[in-house]
Parts: C-alpha cells; sequence; structure tokens
DNA sequence: GGACAGCCTGTAGTAACTTCAGGGTCAAGC
DNA sequence: GCTTGACCCTGAAGTTACTACAGGCTGTCC
C-alpha cells in the first residue's frame, strides 16, 4: 500500500505551517483527506504533490483564486493550456502594475526626502510641509500592499 | 466663526470614502470631532487639513502606525526633525525592498510563461510542470501582497 | 501510569478598509 | 402637518491569507 503521511511530516518535508495546510483544506484548495483512527490527517503523494503546486503559486504570489483555477485545469488535462497561459499572463499583468506604482511612490519619497536635509525642528521641517500639500503627481492608486500582511514591519 | 463641514463635504472635497474618515477617527488618526445638534459630525478647518496630511501618507503607502508617528512629530514642533527622517527613510526601505522582490518574481513567471508558447492540451503544458516542480531560485520570500487589499482583481 | 510530542477543533487576531442592517436628521415640497 | 429623499448615525460582519491561541484528544516511550 501506499505510503501516507501526517500533517507534521507534510509540513515539514514542504516548508509550511501545518496550520497552513489545514487553513488550506478549509478553502478547499486541499481535499479532505483520509482520516486515522484517531482521525489524524493522511495525506498521499498525490496529496502531497498538489500541496507542492498550491505552495509554489503561492510562492509567485498568487490569490488562491488564480491557484483555484489553475488547479481546475491540472485536474482536466483534456482541456486546452490557453486558459493557463491566460492566468498566468494576467498575474504577470499584476505584477508589472504593481512595479509601475512603487517606481512611481520611491520618485514621490525620494523627492520629499530632499526637502529636509538640514536638521531643524519639526515645525519647518520640509518634508511635514510637504506631506500637508495635495500630491502633485497623478496615478498613484491608493490599496497597493507594499508591506506584506504582517511582516515588514 | 469658522467654517465647519460635515462628513459628506470633506469626503467629496478630498476624494475620500465616508466610512475611511469614520474609520480614521476609531483609529485615532482623526479627533474626535464636534457634533451638531442631530449629532451630525463637523470638521474644522484644522481637522481638513489633518485628514489631507493622513491622505497623501497613504497614497504613499504609509502604515497606519507610520502615519501616527509622523502626525505625534507634527504636533509636537519643538522636537527635532530627524525623526521625521528616520520614518521616511524607513519607509523608502520598505518600497525598495519590495520592489526587488517583484523584479525576482517578475523574472520566474515570464520564464514559466515562456515554457508554453504551443498551444496543446493542458496535460503536457510545461507551465502546470513548471509549477509542480519545486522552484529553483532562492529568496523570494512568502507573504508579499502584490494585489492590494480587495482591487486588483 | 505518567510525561511529552503531536494532533484535533474552533475562535480570534492581523491591516486597512468596505459593506450591510437598521435606524435617526433635516430641508424641501405638497 | 406630513411625506419624500438625501444625508447621517452606530455596530457588526466581510475581505485576504494566514497566525496564534485555548482547551482537549492520541500515541509512544520509559
Amino acid at each position: 500500500m501506499p505510503k501516507t503521511y501526517r500533517i507534521g511530516e507534510l509540513a515539514s518535508h514542504l516548508s509550511v505551517a501545518i496550520e497552513t495546510i489545514r487553513y488550506y483544506e478549509k478553502e478547499g484548495l486541499l481535499p479532505q483527506t483520509a482520516r486515522s483512527e484517531g482521525s489524524y490527517r493522511l495525506y498521499s503523494d498525490a496529496e502531497r504533490q498538489r500541496l507542492g503546486f498550491i505552495l509554489h503559486c503561492r510562492a509567485l504570489d498568487m490569490t488562491h483564486e488564480e491557484i483555484r483555477n489553475l488547479l481546475r485545469l491540472r485536474d482536466a488535462p483534456e482541456r486546452g493550456c490557453a486558459e493557463v497561459n491566460t492566468v498566468l499572463d494576467e498575474h504577470i499583468g499584476h505584477v508589472a502594475d504593481r512595479m509601475r506604482v512603487l517606481r512611481s511612490l520611491q520618485g514621490q519619497l525620494k523627492d520629499l526626502r530632499a526637502r529636509c536635509e538640514a536638521p531643524g525642528t519639526s515645525k519647518e521641517c520640509g518634508i511635514l510641509q510637504g506631506l500637508a500639500a495635495p500630491a502633485k503627481s497623478r496615478g498613484v492608486s491608493r490599496r497597493t500592499g507594499v508591506h506584506g500582511s504582517q511582516r515588514g514591519h
């Protein structure tokens, strides 16, 4: 009979948190697995590979929604792979958009920073004054997310 | 007597959602305002400017925590502006970090995309196979957030 | 039989909002 | 005087992709 893994083994093999695996199951990215006598989850090699696929997609910063689409295509091998290309192209577009926004941000921040090289009191600080005035450059959309979820600060 | 604004006026003047203004108050970025008879919020020009400051910081993708720091310094004009510089320099660092990650992502995604130019069935799609294999390049941390919170898809 | 690692479920917290339900306020029009 | 409709209120829940508990089984070793 084929080898099975308990959740902790899978987690350490694939360098992912146990809670994340359970979360993926709840989200429907992973199926409900077989259970042992004591109701421990038991994973097969197929499930292990599926988790590997998901993790790789996440490492490329795809959303669960995008991953769900790819998994659907992966599970239906007779469909054309044009749809796979579409998912990927859109994702590449998202990343490119994000980089454009960040480049613009970076420029604005450096301009602002240059307003205060001489140390004075914050009352006359050019940076605070710059932040009080409305931004001149357009095109920087709100809701962007430089800072990951919790790491980053 | 000085002019006051109702929340809807302020929101349309500064192009921000009413709910966001209330949220900033709850977060302590904006103070509790005066209220009318019917307990409508009434904003003064000072509060309007404070909100403008906050929105500009947000447009530069600062966190509420960073903004809170800057507001504290803004409210205490006798302190040196070296601290303002520090906040800004750290934020510039965050943006730079994020761009490095995205550049690496972009490279990986394009490599992957190049694996499937010829349309076939998804069974033999090089992209799906590429996603199944573990990533070769290191250094792309999880938890990065290309996609804003909800906009972006 | 006791200690300890490992697993279970379910809930809440994170960031920065958005959305919703269920209502009160106020000015204009009839 | 009453209704209509725009505007405002509070409080709770939803969003994304997890992470962190709390409180309690399971399983193995000594």
